[in-house]
RNA sequence: GCGGGUAUGGCGGAAUUGGUAGACGCGCUGGUUUUAGGUACCAGUUCUUUACGGAGUGGGGGUUCGAUUCCCUCUACCCGCACCA
């Protein structure tokens, strides 16, 4: 018997398909198109098995969609540009460039090993000029609609990677690459409108129903609407005035202080003069966004000595303070503080002893004075003149009106979702397309000028961006006056390079960023997959691009993910020597005692908790050796078949090997018995054995469930199906009868072609023994043939008072009556009725019969 | 604090959405072969009981002939956001 030699299939099929070009994508208007795509990776050097997992899945769906005959688009590419490359070329002297690209070949190498089904001639890399400049030709005409704009503004910065990031970029007040405290910092910055798009973009979440609701969710969350009303307070005893934003105007006339934002307007012009109050700005901007810094920090505040007019009481002063918990990039930056009715300006009142009243009503006639915690639900009015007795919801339009009669105010929806700064300080990265000129300002680049090309020669031995550094590079003359001028030394935040790469997948050599011609054939992408980890950042700016594409007329589409699919991680069992050092899955193994040591020590090893596959904790496997050990076929199979695709699974040897041994045991099956079966394209018989029968049922019916797993990504139940379907044909013995050598091929080749999407290295190699036409790649899914996957008898429980007491064999769509009749007939069932009167039997068709006493 | 999710054997997980709970895989137990094996095959494997039977999907309650599934309530864990006015 000969043992399937992966290795040896597994290359010989890749060429192959590399050969015949079997997957590459043309539009083609007269077929269905599927465009299947996987998150792009950043080629950091290797693969991980998260990788495996994510493009396998991808890979299935591209397969299956296929053999269903989409014309489908599988593209890979590589998120390029980051942080790690200028690292690598300031710790290991190599260029960016150079890195980035030797990684990108081995990575390419190693997907290639998997035999995924992508297009390689779409591949890109963002880095690449052919790229970029793209990139810079569509920054220009955003720039041109004015979706783009440069502001001087607080921005968040890391001091170790020497960088801006957007406030998406920062957790827990940290880089989320460098995991440094975030400084603020002011800076001249690029900024993308992507706040004048929060409507749509909440709106355009309720199409997108093939989405994750959590995701959904984060994104509504993100955005962050809210209605509320804007409110001028004037200032006692001066023309001016100070507009606040609340959700709460009905609580008005509870108003006992006005509070606003350290980098409020207002408070810029009073620290001139104010020592306090400067002293306290400085202290606020000292003061980190962390957690703990939030939560621990006091409700502080310094009393500006200016006071408000109350809008509503005639007379009625507010202290105006300069608070601490007032955000400047929230609503106005101000407020006022109604302390009956929010815990934090509770908190703030208590410490500066200011007035707190109570104007809500907590149910119908709880009235008491707030003490410790303030009332935050609807109820009726109270203490608030004209709105007393309305319900808070009443009161909130009632104030309204008032407010807008007086041109004091107006209803507001307000977002939390702010403009998107994507001026980054780095050399690797999309340089702006921009020169900064004394007489003319900021001028973009002419078009026939780009690509902007970053610049070979650079050093990374200083600190900041080398782009700045370089000694002739910034030094252009301006577009527009032909003066001596400069050149925008910033780069653009690599998820500009993320936000539209699916779009130039579809034609990605096109002279145009964006082949108007493709990118209407081929998007929306009909199936993203990629981590949770970007339900907010990449998913988020995509659906802007999306957006700011149309109205350059780039594209027509509105929304670029048609479906998404969010994969979990990979995890792995942690080892630890006693010393406490982590150690590699391989170097533990387990001894005649079946406890677990180190392979080489032969010292004991604690296993610890199963967690995300980190470097941190070496508890990883390579996917390169797995690809080795167990072939890429078995790889992919395991990463499917344990857990369902969204939730995390568990990487084990024990796994992956049983992957193996289905994938020796279906070679082995059809080697062995390929000469029982019917010449290829033989009649079908009519007349089968009761075994073939049986089979050609478990095949029709294994063909039907893959695929309805299938379509819904349920690939961990596809998997299990096809194991019974497995044991039904192993179980199977080619009789005399004329049937049995065709229905034994027929059952073959079905499961050939519903492993295929999983392990399409062996069942290319199956479908050949098999004496296939062309490629299985090329070649249609099964149909099922829905007479074959329902029985003609059923079997039936039978239930007295709802507890199984047995089953029975009858007809399909047996006659109810006779169904009564034979589950009576049962003794176990007479035996659990006893002497019991029937009160009424209960039939439901081919499902259950519940004799009721 | 706000929002969301999850809970089923030793483990990962199934269950056509109210109809035989535990499919399938891993592990384990016993057996049969064998070319050494971490090979292959067969049988078994929720708990309890000698058996008949009984119990059982995080806990408690409810609706129903019938609940893993629907409702109420509690508990535990996980995730996202968070000084958002």
């Amino acid at each position: 018997m000969s043992r399937y030699n992966a290795k040896e299939v597994e290359t010989k099929w890749q060429s192959i398909w590399e050969d015949k070009k079997t997957f590459e994508a043309h539009a083609d208007v007269t077929r269905p198109k599927y465009y299947v795509l996987e998150m792009f990776p950043y080629p950091s050097g290797n693969i991980h098995i998260g990788h495996v997992r994510n493009y396998t899945m991808g890979d299935v769906v591209a397969r299956y969609k296929r053999a269903q005959g989409f014309n489908v688009l599988h593209p890979m590419g590589w998120d390029a540009f980051g942080l790690p490359a200028e690292n690598a070329a300031r710790d290991k002297n190599v260029h960016p460039a150079e890195w980035t690209f030797a990684n990108i070949a081995n990575m390419r190498r190693e997907l290639k090993s998997m035999g995924l089904s992508l297009d390689w001639s779409k591949e890109l890399a963002t880095c690449h000029p052919g790229y970029y400049g793209k990139q810079q030709a569509l920054f220009l005409e955003f720039i041109e609609k004015g979706l783009v704009y440069r502001k001087e503004s607080w921005v968040n910065w890391d001091p170790v990677d020497m960088t801006v990031l957007a406030n998406e970029q920062v957790t827990d007040g940290r880089g989320w690459r460098s995991g440094a405290l975030v400084e603020k910092k002011k800076l001249d910055q690029w900024m993308f409108k992507i706040a004048d798009f929060s409507e749509e973009l909440l709106k355009g979440l309720g199409t997108l129903d093939r989405w994750p609701e959590r995701v959904r969710l984060m994104q509504e969350n993100w955005i962050g609407k809210s209605q509320g009303a804007k409110v001028n307070f004037s200032i006692s005893d001066s023309d001016d005035s100070l507009e606040i934003y609340t959700t709460r105007p009905d609580t008005l006339f509870g108003a006992s202080f006005m509070a606003i934002s350290a980098d409020h307007p207002l408070t810029h012009i009073l620290l001139k003069d104010n020592p306090a109050i400067a002293e306290f700005v400085a202290e606020c901007h000292r003061m980190g966004t962390s957690e703990e810094a939030i939560e621990k920090a006091d409700k502080k505040g310094v009393d500006t000595g200016l006071t408000c007019d109350h809008p509503l009481i005639e007379g009625k002063k507010l202290p105006i303070y300069v608070a601490n918990f007032v955000l400047m990039d929230y609503g106005t930056g101000a407020l006022f503080g109604c302390p009956g009715h929010d815990q934090r300006d509770l908190d703030f009142a208590r410490k500066y002893d200011l007035e707190v009243i109570r104007v809500v009503a907590e149910g119908d006639d709880e009235q008491s004075p707030i003490e410790n915690v303030p009332y935050t639900g609807p109820g009726l009015m109270m203490n608030s003149e004209y709105l007393d007795g309305l319900t808070s919801d009443d009161a909130k339009t009632a104030v309204i009106e008032r407010l807008e009669g007086q041109g004091l105010g107006s209803a507001t929806t307000n977002y939390r979702l702010r403009d998107w700064g994507l001026s980054r300080q780095r050399y690797w990265g999309c340089p702006i397309p921009v020169i900064h000129c004394d007489t003319c300002g900021t001028v973009p680049e002419k078009a026939e000028n780009l690509p902007v090309i970053l610049p070979d020669d650079v050093t990374f031995d200083k600190p900041g961006n080398p782009l700045d550094h370089h000694p002739t590079w910034k030094h252009v003359n301006c577009p527009s006056c032909n003066k001596p001028a400069t050149r925008e030394t910033d780069t653009m935040d690599t998820f500009v390079d993320s936000s539209w790469y699916f779009a130039r997948f579809c034609a990605p050599r096109n002279d145009l960023p964006i082949s108007k011609e493709d990118t209407d054939y081929w998007l929306p992408v009909d199936q993203y997959i990629g981590g949770i980890e970007h339900a907010i950042l990449h998913l988020l700016y995509s659906r802007f691009y999306t957006r700011a594409m149309k109205i350059t007329g780039a594209s027509e589409i509105d929304e670029p993910f048609s479906g998404l699919f969010t994969q979990g991680m990979v995890t792995h069992e942690t080892y630890r020597s006693e010393s406490g050092a982590w150690l590699l899955p391989e170097e533990v193994i387990h001894n005649d005692n079946g406890d677990p040591v180190h392979i080489e020590t032969g010292e004991p090893v604690i296993i610890g908790g199963i967690e995300k596959m980190s470097k941190s904790k070496k508890n990883v496997v390579d996917p390169g050796e797995i690809i080795d050990k167990f072939g890429a076929d078995a790889a992919r199979w395991f990463v499917l078949s344990d857990s369902p695709p969204d939730r995390d699974m568990e990487w084990t040897d024990a796994g992956a090997t049983g992957a193996w041994r289905f994938k020796q045991r279906l070679f082995r099956f059809i080697t062995e018995n390929i000469d029982k079966i019917a010449i290829k394209g033989t009649e079908k018989p009519s007349d089968f054995s009761k075994g073939a029968l049986v089979l050609r049922k478990e095949a029709h019916k294994a063909a039907l469930q893959v695929t309805d797993n299938l379509e819904k990504l349920h690939f961990n139940n596809a998997i299990a199906r096809i194991y019974e379907f497995m044991k039904a044909l192993g179980d199977f013995k080619v009789s005399d009868t004329a049937g049995d050598p065709w229905a034994l091929r027929e059952a073959m080749e079905i499961m050939v072609h519903l492993v295929g999407p999983m392990m399409p290295h062996l069942s290319e190699e199956l479908w050949e023994m098999l004496e296939g036409e062309g490629l299985l790649a090329d070649s249609p899914w099964p149909q099922a043939d829905i007479s074959l996957t329902v029985d003609d008898t059923v079997t039936m429980a039978v239930q007295v008072k709802g507890k199984l007491r047995a089953t029975i064999e009858v007809a399909k769509d047996e006659d109810a009556k006779k169904v009564e009749e034979i589950a009576l007939a049962q003794i176990s069932v007479q035996n659990a009725i006893g002497d019991n009167p029937i009160r009424k039997i209960i039939v439901v068709p081919n499902r259950i019969v519940n004799v009721v006493i």
